[in-house]
DNA sequence: CCGTATCCAATAAGATACTG
DNA sequence: CAGTATCTTATTGGATACGG
């Protein structure tokens, strides 16, 4: 049988590197291969299943999912857990350090929103829309305004609660909410960023809080 | 025979794409390239040229960096522009877009320095070792402290004002400093981040602003 | 169902030579 | 100096098969 000469290169060198101190140069080596940054982005509101991300990540296959998952949680980024009995599934979630990195991403994807050749009509996550009113959200809008929003994805669920200019999310029960949500990811991108009437979505509870609520999540001005 | 229907529908699109509306996403279409990043960070203080950039970007082969450059000026980060006459020279320069990226750069590197593998004693670029100097700035330390400094990597200068708890930066002719530093990028790397000794490196001036200057950029800790 | 391993085709990156 | 052209190597994605 022969060698393979490949595997034996990469064992000799380790891995490609940038071979370059500045700290940009090492997360490039940490988070830099495709869809290291999106399965990261899936973890950044609690762990998750192998085949959940696989659902949710569209076109990754599942040796690449495999691998980066291997790599991640080999750069410390992500680990193995197994959820309690009776269920007793393995899950991947990111470290306390992994989970450190949501703002950057939050601004990176604020950023990259402002180009010309954004488009918003294709799928989305829940997790992409959940973090993205995370990143849009304008405490300058909300002013004093206080309301607890339930959202339903399917059979999973988020609840936000806005008050003192700030927002807090995560991924859970709704319990006491003023509002709730449910849609596609999707359905909900359009009403708060394309302009879709709220009435394309199904809104349970107080729809006054709802309609204001879905307007504090402004998009950044398109690059000139 | 079987058609391969999703092979096809993503050479319909061109190129790969993730196929996700999420401003994360359209980030690592813009900039998740391999050296994209790394090439945006060495414009970040004005234009380079193309011999510049290579000399800079250790590794980088000639044809990757061209490549980057197209796919980056074709996306609206960076331009081409020719320096006035009797240079004539073309250069490349981050576009105003592009340059609003360098704060989600710099958050980038901080985050990703505090990894346990981050190897400090690569080299660096002048850009970098700049560039991270504005990340690691302490205000607090800093206090009421000001002081103009300089700094000379070979022909290239930089000056650095530190005042009022911020610190500015631009890369030109150094005037009016209250010191100067000369030294290779990875020399004055080891003083401000490796607890080398400043007379490890070349400082003309006042030298008691030159030690406490290098006090004022503290490394975050590492991830536990 | 939850992955992992392997094979193959397509693409991207790297090295080197070369040209205006 | 500023890139192209060309060839080789590495990575990715998709399909499929396999074990727990």
């Amino acid at each position: 049988m022969q060698l393979k000469i490949t595997t034996k290169a990469r064992q000799k060198e380790g891995k490609r590197s940038y071979d370059d101190a500045c700290g940009l140069a090492h997360a490039l080596e940490l988070i830099g291969e495709r869809w290291a940054l999106l399965v990261m982005r899936e973890l950044m509101f609690g762990p998750r299943r192998f085949s959940g991300l696989r659902r949710d990540l569209p076109g990754i296959s599942a040796n690449v999912l495999s691998q980066r998952l291997a790599e991640l949680e080999a750069r410390g980024l992500v680990r193995r857990a197994k959820l309690p009995p009776p269920a007793s599934v393995q899950v991947y979630e990111a470290t306390e350090w992994g989970l450190e990195a949501a703002p950057v991403l939050r601004e990176l994807g604020k950023w990259a929103v402002r180009s010309l050749e954004h488009d918003p009509s294709r799928p989305v996550s829940h997790v992409s829309i959940m973090m993205s009113m995370q990143t849009m959200f304008d405490s300058g809008l909300a002013g004093d305004f206080a309301t607890k929003a339930g959202f339903r994805f399917g059979d999973v669920t988020y609840s936000a609660d806005i008050g003192d200019g700030r927002i807090d999310m995560q991924r859970g029960p709704i319990d006491d909410s003023d509002f709730t949500i449910s849609a596609e990811p999707g359905e909900l991108a359009a009403v708060l960023y394309g302009g879709a009437p709220i009435d394309a979505i199904s809104v349970e509870g107080d729809m006054a809080a709802a309609k204001r609520f879905v307007t504090l999540f402004p998009l950044p001005p398109k690059v000139s």
